[in-house]
DNA sequence: CTGAAAGCGCTTACAG
DNA sequence: CTGAAAGCGCTTACAG
């Protein structure tokens, strides 16, 4: 029935037979308006089939409820779930989600930064991304909030969400140890990112207070191919471990398969470990002994922190750090199984 | 070194020593400029750090640049690459993707579609969900744009993109036919959708021109614990199928699951053929043969159909279909190997 | 409670 | 090529 052309609240302050300021009260949550009047705007508005422009009132109210969310790499399941739930709890806010997909490139996150300050996001999440100090500066700059969500940046002032990275690792050598293992390897999450490295010191750390070394690490670097590589490389040493920690659980899946592939059983010929508890871990075809990251809350810490310093554009940046249990499952030997 | 307060055209211009228009133009491609004006005035911006306002000029022009991506349940693989490849050729043409994440209930729907049309968006695409006739014509009310993807809705006069669902059915069962098979079973993906009718009708009319009818049939309505049960269902008959074609991926990988936990194994006792061809089916733990849909190519043809429909309002709605190819891989038996 | 008016930060005819 | 001015669709003091 609508004219085509678009409606605005000049249209629906004629037909209602109010003024054009009456219309935006009605729909503004708070003003006050008489009932009578909010009821032939509301009248009008449906007839006609009116919405407010959310670009116009955000244009005039400096809040866009638009949060820029930053990702890459949507292959590791960890991040699409990460991103269901943190678009569901953003929606459940009154925020929108404006998606960006970034190649860890330093020109393309340039180019992101410049799209999303255009857009006058009101903050900003990152998931997966490196985040370079030019970029903090910038968003400090603009006054955008932004918080890291699974990475953290020790020293950049930026606040993050991450499980007790460390904290992990440590559970997983104590775990590996009480099972009898004692050649103990990793194939790390890229030594770059804070979880990576917290993921292999705790590790370490865990098997130094067991008097173990690592029998053998490397970096995976989060990348599925270079972790099976690595996992075959390490299998062909005169002594092979016994037990393997990987990095995050979508390396493990790629360092399980591997390790069948060459005839190895798991877990009776090596022990795997994995970090995330990704849905898949659970499926059958692995049943991934693993480390959990509590995605839930995490994203709960996450847009509550966001959303605390939109409002509040003083507050701290916060480092939040949230518990993460080892789930037990059929790819590594328990303490108590025979070896 | 900004001065906190938002930086305008008319600040930029005051440095610059012109007029706030002349700034607008220097950002305004293919606006009349002198080279001399454009760079005093490129200057002045870089050095407050002025980026225009996307959302004023948005106002102004009525393009906003902003997509609509609504999609839902991203534990299917497919959609979370899907996501992906669809942010990265939206962003590469200069356009902003806004993320809505849907359950498919109606009541959730009706709200989406509020704020799509609130925010101003140029063009929406749906992958994932079910689409109302009423959906349909508040878009068609609005003027904007919409293309499903990876769903068709036969006579909604409504843009969609899918791969070739009912011949890629049909081509499962020329295969699993030559390979020997004689008890092929469907477990379907969702029969409320029209890639779920597609492909099972594909499939039922290859067996019939084999002369055979459908061993057994069950709705897996896209759920894995669904499509678990129903292949637990399929094996404890009388006769059991020897082939299972899986309505996607997702389904498969349960079926899989379920079918070793019982013992079986795949594909000496049951072949298993899934659609989609998710990065996952080429692992190794699940080794899948399936039917791909051409990530790629459907992602250009979505694009494409929307921004030209960006362009050209009148221009009719286009059903494209993609032709999807088997890919054969270790989870069924192909023609000429040993039952 | 309500209307007239100013203004958010831009783009775009319109003169010059 | 450039500036002054109108206007995009709203919100929000300001009077009444």
């Amino acid at each position: 029935m609508s004219a085509g052309g678009k409606i605005t609240s000049i249209d629906v302050a004629r037909l209602a037979g109010v003024s054009q300021s009456a219309v935006s009260r009605v729909f503004t949550p708070g003003a006050s308006v008489a009932p009578k009047t909010a009821a032939k705007v509301r009248a009008a508005a449906k007839a006609l089939g009116y919405r407010p422009n959310s670009l116009a009132r955000a244009m005039i109210t400096g809040k866009s409820r638009i949060i820029g969310l930053v990702v890459a790499y949507l292959d590791n399941q960890f991040y699409p779930v990460a991103i269901e739930k943190l678009s569901h709890a953003l929606q459940n806010k009154g925020y929108h989600v404006l998606l960006f997909m970034a190649s860890n490139t330093a020109g393309e996150m340039e180019r992101l930064m410049e799209d999303l300050l255009a857009y006058q996001v009101d903050g900003i999440i990152t998931a997966s991304v490196a985040i370079s100090n030019d970029v903090t500066r910038r968003c400090a700059d603009a006054g955008i909030p932004l918080v890291m969500f699974n990475r953290g940046q020790p020293g950049s002032g930026l606040s993050s969400v991450t499980s007790a990275n460390a904290l992990g690792g440590r559970k997983v050598a104590h775990f590996l140890v009480a099972g009898g293992h004692r050649r103990i390897a990793h194939i790390s999450g890229w030594q770059g990112a804070s979880t990576g490295r917290d993921r292999a010191r705790g590790l370490f750390e865990g098997l130094a207070e067991a008097g173990l070394e690592p029998h053998a690490a490397i970096d995976g670097l989060y990348d599925r191919a270079t972790a099976a590589a690595a996992a075959h490389h390490m299998m062909q040493a005169a002594t092979p471990p016994d037990a393997i920690f990987v990095g995050n659980d979508h390396m493990a899946f790629a360092v399980i398969d591997a390790l069948r592939a060459i005839g190895l059983r798991v877990p009776q010929d090596v022990s795997v470990v994995g970090y995330d508890d990704v849905p898949m871990a659970a499926w059958g075809a692995y049943d991934l002994t693993t480390v959990r990251q509590p995605l839930a809350r995490m994203v709960e810490a996450t847009v509550e922190t966001l959303l605390a310093q939109i409002e509040d554009p003083a507050r701290a940046a916060q480092s939040i750090e949230i518990d993460a249990p080892l789930i037990l499952r059929g790819s590594a030997r328990q303490p108590g199984e025979a070896p």
